[in-house]
RNA sequence: GCCCUCAUCGUCUAGCGGCCAGGACACAUGGUUCUCAACCAUGUAACAGGAGUUCGAUUCUCCUUGAGGGCGCCA
């Protein structure tokens, strides 16, 4: 029997580079580091990958910072919370790399490069041309010490190389099993621009072993990046990490999730409106399902059910009309309070909410009635505008249901008017009973089906609503108020007249 | 071009040698209904192709095809 290995305390970590807004795969992998963790106990760090001074800006880390926060990923350790294996921020971890890279060097296990960027471009043009894998050739690999610190000396541009052993490299990964690489197509890969600036591969390597971290899950474009890595570990004499690789999110056509083809920011789907629960719920689901054929999970539940083995290996289509499907569920669940809180934002940005114009619970009563027809909280815009507005705006035609004459259409405005103004008291049930009865009257008197109560109720809603298509008209006509209410039935009956 | 990975309804997926191939979204139809939603019911729809292995392949092996990723002084 082999000793049974020790069991390390399960870290992992999501490390986002602050080049841009945090991507919704990016999302993803973070929202599967973190059921990971939660799920098996672990802790979940989280590190900014800043080596790109060029490209890396502050603004970015602050605006994924907020965003995680917003859909509830919270981490153990990172930029903001100190762990003991800070800082979290790999620029501010240079004199640690330095370290490592020092003793690469002094091991000469990588090497100084003083091939001219152009000059190996046109290596790679050649290579590909002649169909062989573009790689570098090796040649300041054999360079003469004396001439690397004469070239040194005379601040010849350079560059730090890693040599990469040729040989295969294996690895097993959590979701894939057993992945091979043929190191010998790969040549040497640079790893710092100079001993203080290191370059992903190398920060990567030298961070998840200083920080302990156990597992690494992150997207599949990275399956390759791992051989690597692992040669760098080795050559580091680093201990080996667990690996899961995660299917891409893809777009309609099945390639790579990107702009030009939809909204890849997770922000872009926060401003319309998204709701966090949803975007976790639906990220949860592509590529990866809990074997049962439940669909709706929060966050908790999730970090209860998850298992990554269980992780898909094909890449998944993002597909908004599930995601839609899953934000309405949602929409629908939430507490009435709640909702109207979320949708005053979209209100006051289109103009139509100006504060203290409605009452707390009238707006409610609004957003209650709205918010079966939701996808999302933009959507609360469209669906209520005519609450808010005074004069509305609709083709006289639109008033008509079925084959009705303009006569008839202002006899059924005019009959609703008089019924509403008779109402004693002002409420949903009052006004439905009133006018219900009224629209039988009504359909006998004019020789309609009895049943069809569209001869009133369309003409009256329009009126209301000056929508094709809305709530109904005892909702709106309760919302309102008796005055109101009569001032657009009279309203209609002048673009009628028109 | 080379390397790697993947392959079940349109989409997300269940399936781990024997199933009428299941669910959800979307779509369609019906119910409810003044409309649109919501809700309920029903329906349409898939194992990429070809060889094996096996009594028996969606499931195991190989090939083909297709798709995606990678091949940076980006991460």
């Amino acid at each position: 029997m082999p000793a049974k290995k020790i069991l390390k305390s399960i870290r992992v970590r999501f490390a986002p580079s602050p080049t841009g807004p945090l991507h919704v795969g990016g999302a993803r992998t973070a929202l599967f580091n973190y059921l990971f963790a939660k799920k098996n106990n672990g802790r979940f760090v989280l590190r900014i990958e800043d080596t790109d001074l060029e490209r890396s800006e502050l603004k970015w880390t602050q605006e994924i910072l907020e965003e995680l926060k917003w859909l509830g990923i919270e981490w153990d350790e990172g930029p903001d919370i100190d762990g003991k294996f800070g800082p979290y921020k790999q620029s501010q971890r240079i004199e640690i790399y330095e370290k490592y890279l020092k003793k690469l060097m002094a091991e000469n296990k990588a090497y100084y490069c003083f091939c001219s960027e152009e000059e190996l471009e046109e290596k790679r043009q050649d290579q590909m041309s002649r169909g062989v894998a573009p790689k570098y050739d090796g040649k300041c690999s054999r360079l003469d010490e004396e001439i690397t610190q004469k070239n040194l000396a005379e601040g010849k541009p350079s560059v730090i190389r890693f040599r990469v052993a040729d040989k295969k490299v294996k690895f097993k990964d959590l979701i894939r099993q057993d992945v091979e690489f043929d190191m010998g197509l790969m040549g040497d890969i640079v790893i710092a621009k100079n001993t203080s600036a290191p370059l992903y591969h190398f920060a990567v390597v030298v961070d998840d072993f200083e920080m302990e971290i156990s597992h690494v899950i992150r997207g599949e474009e990275h399956l390759s990046n791992t051989s690597r890595q692992i040669l760098l570990q080795e050559a580091l004499d680093f201990e080996k990490l667990e690996y899961a690789h995660l299917p891409l999110m893809l777009n309609p056509d099945r390639s790579k999730l990107s702009k030009r083809k939809g909204d890849v920011a997770l922000k872009d789907y926060h401003d319309q409106g998204y709701l966090p629960e949803a975007l976790t719920n639906f990220m949860a689901l592509l590529g990866w399902n809990p074997g049962t054929e439940e669909e709706i999970f929060s966050l908790q539940e999730l970090a209860k059910e998850f298992s990554i083995e269980k992780a898909q290996k094909g890449g998944a289509v993002f597909n908004i009309q599930r995601l839609d499907f899953i934000n309405g569920f949602y929409i629908r669940e939430k507490p009435v309070e709640k909702l109207a809180e979320l949708c005053k934002p979209y209100l006051k940005d289109a103009g139509l909410l100006v504060a203290g114009q409605v009452s707390e619970n009238k707006f409610e009563k609004i957003i209650e009635v709205s918010r079966t027809r939701m996808k999302k909280l933009s959507d609360i815009v469209e669906l209520s505008d005519f609450f808010f507005i005074d004069k509305l705006n609709f083709d006289k035609n639109l008033l008509k249901w079925d084959n009705m004459q303009d006569n008839d259409v202002k006899e059924a405005l005019l009959l609703c008017d008089i019924i509403l103004s008779e109402l004693k008291g002002w409420d949903i049930n009052k006004i439905e009973e009133a006018l219900m009865g009224e629209a039988v009257m009504f359909n006998n008197k004019k020789g309609y089906p009895e049943k069809n109560r569209g001869f009133l109720l369309w003409p009256l809603r329009v009126a209301l609503s000056g929508k094709q298509a809305s709530a109904g008209p005892f909702e709106i006509a309760d919302i309102l108020g008796r005055e109101k209410t009569s001032k657009r039935i009279n309203d209609a009956i002048k673009i009628l007249n028109t």
